[in-house]
DNA sequence: GTTGTCATGTCTACAGCGTAGACATGGGGT
DNA sequence: ACCCCATGTCTACGCTGTAGACATGACAAC
């Protein structure tokens, strides 16, 4: 008894997602997955050639419904756009966020993003090798946003204890009054500090001789 | 038979950070530190709940050999120095950099080196709350590209892939030109963005009225 | 119609994992 | 002499990813 559709890896990286957004991430298994669609175990392995190769898939259809972002907007609140939507996304999927965070998916929609994201920086007016410099700090401060907001809510937490050792400082609030770990308010504060040591960077760039 | 020394808990972490160095980070099981040891691989639990745990305290010796930075020093490259080391020190241990990216040691080390970056941060003259976020910042991106740069050299890197991605756009150059993915360079580079940005930030703050 | 090829799904099995729970042992306090 | 408790050992359970052999059914060539 065949299961319903043929399984394709579409259909596959559908389920595991929803599996993973049902009960989390480590609910993900070769053995969960396939009973989700009703298959064998290894039914997957025709599909992918391992497990690390479907959750990349799961990782960037997870992405799929980011949008990308006006290219008519000036290149920084295009920055901000593109990647406060990839957090938002990732989060909505909480199962692989964690995935989403470790190892950029660089299929389809990943590609597209960080496409989006590069178009950004060269509009910003920094030199190709500091474009990729740049991309790449992006893409890693996400990443560990990311891992960060996911685990802030889960019981292994480190993250957070690091208001705790800050609220035991001399001169600071309580640790109640800062900001929450993992927050969307946190996120945007550290990514507007790497946006305006961007625009800092790219203004030396462009007046290399007038200023210095 | 038991094993010659009596078994601490810095013992096991000594050893496992061994291992890992040498045989790299999925050769740390528990069985396999315990026969590292010589003991059983139940008795680690005597010394640590869990695998988590024990793996925690390694991280957090491999950060042991960071020095407190000068308090001398100007609050921009002692930021550097700290942040510098402490990537320098992990990735001396590939074994457990991965751990140390993923999950902040807050132990007897990692909690010192926390401090030391906080107090920069206060000196450079930002509000607590902000002094929080900003921290955060530092060592999200400080994880993430360790994690990057462990990630790097690995046959399952995804990073690298991100150059390829990004020299097929008009007008750049081949990837062979562009910057490494997770050099020290381009650790700097970004960490550079971060502290400009956390200068400009600062500056606001110290002229709220002066400067409109 | 027959045959061979190929993609797809299934079955069994293996080596490895983290760790629960019962048991052994030996030293220290009463 | 007694008990207790910390420490180490042993066995066993349920779980994991996945290798390799086998079944089945579609389709092309003759």
């Amino acid at each position: 008894m065949p299961p319903r559709a043929p399984l394709t890896t579409e259909a596959i990286a559908a389920a595991a997602l929803e599996l993973g957004d049902r009960e989390g991430a480590e609910a993900m298994t070769m053995r969960r997955i396939a009973a989700e669609l009703g298959c064998d175990p290894m039914a997957l392995y025709r599909h992918f050639p391992n497990r690390q190769a479907l959750l990349d898939a799961v990782a960037d259809l997870a992405l799929a419904d980011v949008p990308d972002p006006d290219p008519h907007q000036a290149w920084e609140p295009r920055l901000v756009t593109v990647l406060v939507s990839i957090r938002s996304a990732a989060l909505r999927h909480p199962g692989i966020a964690a995935h989403v965070a470790g190892r950029p998916p660089l299929q389809r929609h990943g590609r597209r993003l960080a496409v989006a994201i590069i178009g950004a920086l060269a509009e910003a007016g920094l030199p190709p090798e500091d474009v990729v410099r740049a991309a790449q700090a992006l893409i890693a401060y996400l990443a560990a946003a990311l891992a960060m907001s996911v685990r802030a809510g889960q019981p292994d937490a480190r993250w957070h204890e690091l208001r705790a050792v800050i609220s035991t400082l001399p001169g600071t609030p309580p640790s109640d009054a800062l900001p929450v770990t993992g927050s969307e308010d946190q996120f945007q504060y550290g990514l507007g500090l790497l946006i305006s040591g961007i625009r800092v960077e790219a203004e030396h760039e462009r007046r290399p001789l007038a200023s210095g």
